[in-house]
DNA sequence: TCCTGAATGGACTAGATGGTCCAGCCAATC
DNA sequence: GATTGGCTGGACCATCTAGTCCATTCAGGA
């Protein structure tokens, strides 16, 4: 780590992490060696171990970090202008389709649990992720006149990751669509439609 | 599993999923070996495979139906008497309970990312339980007279997962019991004190 | 008491995988 | 064009650990 990057050293960089975190997506954590990312990668092992000197734990950070912004990014322009009634339903559209797209699986998650018992470093990327989103949301909240915008952000926010949270352990969107509406009650009146016939947990599969 | 066990096959076999079940709970379910799981149960690896034949998989998918059964047990006996104002409240304050003393572990979670992926068997587990608990909500806030039982109880049940969520990540209980508070407004009007002084998503230690 | 099948002990194997090392290459700078 | 330091290749090592195997003991039924 402190040694300074070339760019093409950095650039390197930049492929390992984003061709291993491509590799976590598909298959779970445990599932990828250090050779599976040396082969989808086209480096050597020494590569490896030359950008992350930590080896496989300093790259599992990188691509946590990675993942990490990422949550963010995906949901703008929408997360920042949040505010009037029209912008609480384009957000949520976003995310909820962001999450149907992403189905299953949850990199972030996975690597959390993966790192968090021997690396303290990981806490702090997901802890300060979720604290950023909530701050968004408390001024979007705040913009929307909200009574108490604190308190709306963070139910707001409770109610995608637990919607997230059954749908990974699902596959069914319904709780995030439903949690979600009841959740922006709080800011909007933006109600989008929920699915048709009786509510079901898919097992999946 | 063909083999047909004794008395006491049956209680080492109990002994030895209540063994591994600690284990991971204490530390990861990676930093887990056969060997760990051996030694802290006092048995020797013929009989790791003589009870679970097919090996660690076949293990820890029997250590989270043990987990998975625990959860709902923990919620008793208040989550079946749901109905008045009052048993929200004290279900509400179990469940508060149980999660902030399990902290940030979560072996359920962990047990799921870890076997989902190469392991069919385990989705189910986690969709069943939570299916179960969203009908047993259901049917606590038909009793409670919610105009929409189903969707109320799927919205409660997204409130606990998102704010336990957000606890296992940050080990702050803020957020389950803001969100927790918000979804039962649907069927009573039953509020807790939520903290002291200005809400934070502290960084856990 | 004998006998069968379950229960147990523990050595051993096979293979995967994280990590090390050194030698050679390339590119910018002087 | 020489030198320095990052960049790359890939062989090699050490270790961990799931899983196998066989010998032995134990317990209950005939």
């Amino acid at each position: 780590m402190s040694t300074s990057l070339t760019r093409k050293g950095a650039a390197t960089r930049e492929r390992i992490v984003a061709g291993a975190a491509a590799l976590l997506r598909e298959r779970g954590v445990d599932e990828v060696s250090l050779d599976d990312v040396r082969a989808a990668t086209a480096t050597s092992k020494s590569q490896l171990f030359h950008y992350f000197p930590d080896g496989r734990a300093g790259l599992l950070l990188a691509v946590a970090q990675h993942e990490a912004s990422a949550v963010l990014r995906d949901q703008e322009p929408h997360l920042t202008s949040l505010g009037p009634p029209e912008s609480w339903a384009a957000w949520r559209d976003a995310v909820i389709e962001r999450y149907e797209a992403q189905g299953t699986r949850c990199p972030l998650a996975a690597l959390t649990r993966q790192l968090a018992p021997t690396n303290p470093e990981v806490r702090p990327i997901v802890s300060d992720l979720l604290e950023t989103w909530r701050t968004r949301l408390t001024e979007g909240a705040r913009r929307a006149g909200a009574a108490d915008p604190e308190r709306s952000g963070l139910v707001i926010l409770a109610a995608v990751q637990g919607g997230v949270g059954i749908l990974l352990a699902t596959g069914d969107s319904t709780a995030l669509r439903v949690a979600l509406d009841a959740a922006l009650a709080e800011v909007s009146d933006a109600k989008g439609p929920v699915g048709d016939g009786p509510f079901r947990l898919a097992g999946g599969g």
